[in-house]
DNA sequence: CCAGTATTTGACCAGTCGGTCAAAGGAAGG
DNA sequence: CCTTCCTTTGACCGACTGGTCAAATACTGG
């Protein structure tokens, strides 16, 4: 049996792959039905394997979740991180705004996992909330403050700020269907860029 | 056993108040772990009521979940009812903005409800998005054109406006633990009126 | 108080779920 | 070819789930 800790790198070329094609059905199974909703046959199935053989894997289905869930948040920070103190304002979070868009736009099923877990109450993932999520969110508030303190932005309140970037720019992944329902045939992400940089365009422009 | 269809009301006060506790019960079960993380036996506790008894008043989980669904879509509908093409622009998206955000405020979990629904592709919805949903978008979208080809509102792209309000508002129900986590002790619904206030005048003002 | 109807429930069932296990099949080096 | 370790699987298990049913219990009008 592989060791199961998350630390060591997989030894064969075997375990490497069928590791990747675990996480990749997991993620396109529970990110379509939630946790419970997905089933180790669904993903065992989505995966090419056997149920088994996903448990010589994974120790159980939470932790191929919670394994999911840790990786998936470092990708789903990045974008802030980039946010840089030294560069133009302006510029910075709108650039800020179109990678989300674009990470939404390229990875939805990322973003619904999250969706999933946190409008459920995020019960496996609320320390990840409350320590990286709220750290960085908090050193990167301090940087858009002091942009507003210098007026080199309008003065918004930046923990909202942060919290309407998420929002709008997760809504065309998360509720993609309802999107696509309404607009009928047309694609959302032709218009969203140019629209989301116009909003933030004049909300942050002193 | 009592007529289930839905056109006619109870006869007795005991089917009301006890189909009122189970969707009640259904609400509060159904948002908080979505429909297949739901279960009878849950919602039969927390509506103090036996399993079976439940479904002497509802002849399956299902249809529990599609009741709730659509007694929700119209009061959820009702904000964007209000938008009249006859008031002042501005003040009239504004209102539906501050009306939308309220609702959230007080009706959290009927948010995270539909929020589910969707995230998962709206499987029991998805004809509600394309009809009702669609048809009364379409319907103020047109209003709104008329509005910005007047020069009464800025020149936004009307879908996505509503996209916006839509998305904007629901964050704070629908991903209430995440913004409180990052906030750490401060009242989200405190800040967040004045903030899209601010951020819907900035757009729309021409 | 009684008959008849509405309501409630304990016991039960078949299907599904996460997970186990022993045994069978491969891969690779000597 | 043989040994050793890695990988895969069919059969199985106990717990749980949605749902049924017949019997028991309240309610109601007469």
């Amino acid at each position: 049996m592989p060791d199961g800790s998350k630390t060591d790198r997989p030894r064969t070329r075997i375990q490497q792959r069928n590791r990747d094609l675990i996480a990749e059905a997991a993620l396109e199974v529970f990110s379509t039905h939630g946790f419970r909703g997905a089933t180790l046959d669904n993903i065992a199935s989505e995966a090419g394997l056997s149920k088994p053989n996903l448990l010589y894997y994974f120790p159980s289905k939470e932790a191929i979740h919670t394994q999911l869930l840790s990786t998936l948040m470092d990708t789903w920070l990045d974008p802030l991180r980039a946010l840089d103190a030294q560069g133009d304002p302006i510029t910075e979070l709108l650039a800020y705004v179109e990678r989300k868009l674009e990470i939404s736009r390229l990875y939805p099923r990322e973003s619904r996992l999250f969706a999933n877990e946190i409008v459920q109450g995020a019960p496996r993932m609320l320390t990840s909330l409350e320590g990286e999520l709220k750290d960085l969110v908090d050193e990167k508030v301090a940087i858009i403050r002091d942009w507003a303190d210098q007026g080199k932005i309008a003065k918004v309140h930046p923990y909202h700020l942060i919290f309407s970037i998420w929002s709008l720019t997760q809504h065309y992944a998360d509720f993609d269907v309802q999107v696509r329902a309404v607009l009928g045939g047309e694609e959302p992400f032709d218009e969203a860029p140019a629209y989301l940089r116009e909003v933030f365009l004049k909300l942050l422009t002193p």
